[in-house]
DNA sequence: CGCTGTCTTGATGTGAGTCAAATCTCGTGG
DNA sequence: CCACGAGATTTGACTCACATCAAGACAGCG
């Protein structure tokens, strides 16, 4: 899997305001010791594997990456899934192993940052430290919301309100790309394919919402979106 | 609902060493320069209520507590169980609303750490600043695997894989005090109460497990145990 | 253009929710 | 110390949402 590779201008950085460097000044940034890395990984390819020893982390320039966690019987639950900004594999400053299998969704940009060299400034700069606090808090928040989707509503409500949400965070209106087949979706709620196929389905011919190729559009017409949120609850 | 207090005796304390202040030298131990109160709380009271501004972060010192998340709706999703040594509340450092609600299980005696003395001492001392990014860390691996249960696996599993991690969590051998009603089974494992209820009838004339007044017991022919475990996978 | 994998749809089974009632527990006050 | 009542637990009968099994229809790609 030839993968293209290249050293990042962190200065002129697109996503530096919210990467975990966001605190630092220009002459910080511009004094960070260790190379950082953009590296480019294609859809279906894996970043590392559940249980395996720590050697990176990474924050996604661009691309959707799911986590996911695989039982010894086959059935697979993803753990959340990660857009621009977002950061992973950061357990590996705190344990000895991976806690999920990282797996990029579409054509993703992500920076790779070394773990060896990342303890040092997570250990020297404030600014870093809590930047990872946060992002470990905020990994909390997400998962307990999905937790919570789990335990209490029913297929046609979990998926409402992933889509809907889903939707709201990548500005709405219009076209918003969603790069899950429906396996992921299931997996992602604790369903099956079939019963993903089958509320999709009818929200399209109920004209709730229309899909175009890894794309779909929550119909603008009020009442119809309306009618996902209120399932929502 | 009068409570008793009293100023925590941090040099002797139980659970120093599992404690966020475990890495303190007795020194630093004697110099912590603000109030730490011990107080109890009988089964049912709240700590505090999700959304409301966080005044407090907690140690439990012994006692059971749960986390909780309510929808608007009705229905309720248990987050979290914490036991002596956990914390709690600590959201209130990264947050401007508490994330759970917080309401002790059982008789629970807890430290009460007043936030504004905590900031200040977090950003002061790595050791701090370490055990709750460790606290954070460990919450979200827990949170992760009770989804993985909810995504995953049916009501019997879900059921299992909890009372064999609890009696486990506790030393095992003998009885294991479990201060959860079915209903808390329930909320926690994203079931019904009838269903917890006919489960555990079942393993009980099953004689895979006993029960008495708030304690189980696995049965310890190793078979009925596996039984449980094998459910599991 | 055929193949492979994804998606849709139908038929059927069943796990678990719902509703309702009987029974058990335990704390309270007489 | 016992009786009472509120809440917790159990149990049964019934329903229904979702899983399972099994074909087709439909891409996207070599």
């Amino acid at each position: 899997m030839p993968r293209k590779e290249a050293i990042s201008d962190c200065i002129n950085c697109p996503i530096r305001s919210v990467s975990i460097f966001a605190g630092f000044s220009l002459e910080e940034v511009r004094n960070i010791s260790f190379p950082v890395h953009t590296v480019a990984y294609s859809a279906g390819e894996v970043f590392y594997h559940e249980g395996t020893s720590p050697q990176a982390a990474f924050t996604i320039k661009s691309g959707v990456v799911k986590l996911v966690k695989e039982l010894s019987n086959g059935r697979t639950q993803i753990v959340r899934l990660l857009t621009t900004g977002d950061i992973f594999g950061f357990e590996g400053l705190m344990d000895t192993r991976y806690h999920h299998t990282a797996i990029a969704l579409n054509e993703a940009h992500v920076c790779h940052l070394s773990l060896s060299d990342l303890i040092g400034v997570c250990r020297d700069n404030p600014h870093v430290n809590e930047a990872i606090l946060h992002r470990w808090a905020q990994a909390l928040k997400q998962t307990e919301d999905l937790l919570v989707e789990l335990g209490t509503k029913k297929a046609n409500e979990r998926l409402a309100s992933f889509i809907v949400s889903w939707c709201e965070h990548s500005g709405m209106e219009g076209w918003t790309a969603l790069p899950l087949t429906r396996q992921e979706l299931a997996e992602l709620l604790g369903l099956t394919v079939e019963t993903v196929s089958r509320i999709l389905a009818d929200w399209k011919r109920k004209n709730y919402l229309e899909e175009k190729q890894g794309a779909i559009r929550l119909n603008p017409k009020k009442d119809l979106v309306q009618q996902l949120v209120k399932i929502t609850t």
